[in-house]
DNA sequence: TTTACCAAAATTGGCGCCAATTTATGAGTC
DNA sequence: GACTCATAAATTGGCGCCAATTTTGGTAAA
């Protein structure tokens, strides 16, 4: 962490330093465990001590740092227990509005899902971590958001990035990001044939082998 | 919001202003629409600047206030559609979990819900809104927590924040309360007896109902 | 050589000031 | 009398400084 590179300040600039500090979390640059500097975080993403600390504080709050009083902040080391706990979760969820999925598909909507399910694909061979994180991130959304619940959508967002503090870990091999490519598909054509129940078991595999 | 106030500051004193606020947004003192001006919350909560910026930030997050950039903070509005599709992603998490329940529910635990349950009744008569509100939540919180799912309590407490920013409105009658306290009762009985499917039921209907 | 203690450097975090933006007020005009 | 524009008041929000605490490095003693 000690690694003062001048700039990579994306381009977009007015964004929220809080998004850039949270991606380099998820992708594994900031790894488990790190301490982050607030001087150095300051330099790294050409930001002020403020913006900084304001940043910090909303990690805290959305428990991916952890903060402790005059020592600092750092990012939480994967938790199997609390990982365990939201697969459960996303389990129950995810099946529950298995039926409204179903039965809310469009011919539109199917045909939208299959396009981001190639490119999630395409990520694979040609994308960042974080891009295909961010693919796969756009498929599930849109998925859920077939449920016709909105909350449900930016809540399963939400507790996604829980535990993906260590992506490293969960996508180990290639096998297992390829086959999670080859589960989409197989989920969209169980939208297609109007099967709920088959949806609910691609589902359950699919959050368990992460 | 211009009544300056001098001091309720509560005797604990290091506490968080963030919980104050929120307390205040849940039982209403703060109705939803209010405009959060920061010098009004600096003098009402007898803390700094920052403190309060701070404390909005923070419930910003929460979504229970809305951020307007260079207007301030207001209490959100109640918002029909999310409060259904909160009701919804509860029904669906609870009674996911209702035979876990059942299954880990000692002769203890459920010795210790009773007893949270009455108190819950003893506040209908006795206690605050605040207190009901606290009542009904440690209920909850600890009929869940039988789900041995640590991160499903927390996160319904977090969602439950989310819409009862109008508890006012959802609590109207003392009739619904007394209901309430009724089903918490049937809740319990049901676990006695072993009967998950019962519970659902239960559970359902209590949500639904408010 | 190891341990305890002290001093210096570094880091966190509280606090207040001031610029930028918005809202309210009042005067001038149609 | 109502509308518009300009000026003043109020509010938000960015930024930097300094005190408090912790950590590190060095020195002296056992």
């Amino acid at each position: 962490m000690n690694d003062s590179q001048e700039k990579p300040v994306a381009a977009g600039e007015e964004s929220d330093v809080t998004d850039f500090i949270l991606q380099d979390i998820l992708t594994g640059v900031l790894a488990p465990g790190t301490w982050l500097k607030q001087i150095d975080l300051e330099r790294r993403y050409g930001c002020t001590r403020p913006e900084v600390r304001r940043a910090l504080d909303r990690l805290a709050q959305k428990r991916l740092v952890e903060h402790v009083p005059n020592r600092g902040y750092h990012v939480y080391e994967p938790d199997g227990r609390r990982a365990k706990e939201v697969g459960e979760i996303r389990i129950i969820l995810e099946t529950g509005v298995a039926e409204a999925i179903v039965s809310n598909a469009s011919a539109e909507s199917i045909k939208k899902l299959s396009v981001l399910a190639d490119t999630f694909d395409h990520m694979i061979l040609m994308g960042t971590m974080l891009e295909l994180y961010e693919a796969n991130l756009a498929f599930h959304r849109e998925l859920l958001a077939l449920s016709g619940n909105q909350e449900l959508v930016d809540l399963i967002t939400e507790i996604r990035q829980r535990t993906s503090s260590a992506p490293v870990s969960q996508w180990r091999t290639r096998a297992r990001i390829e086959q999670s490519g080859r589960e989409h598909h197989l989920m969209i054509e169980a939208i297609r044939n109007g099967d709920a129940e088959e949806l609910k078991i691609l589902t359950k595999r699919h959050i368990l082998q992460g």
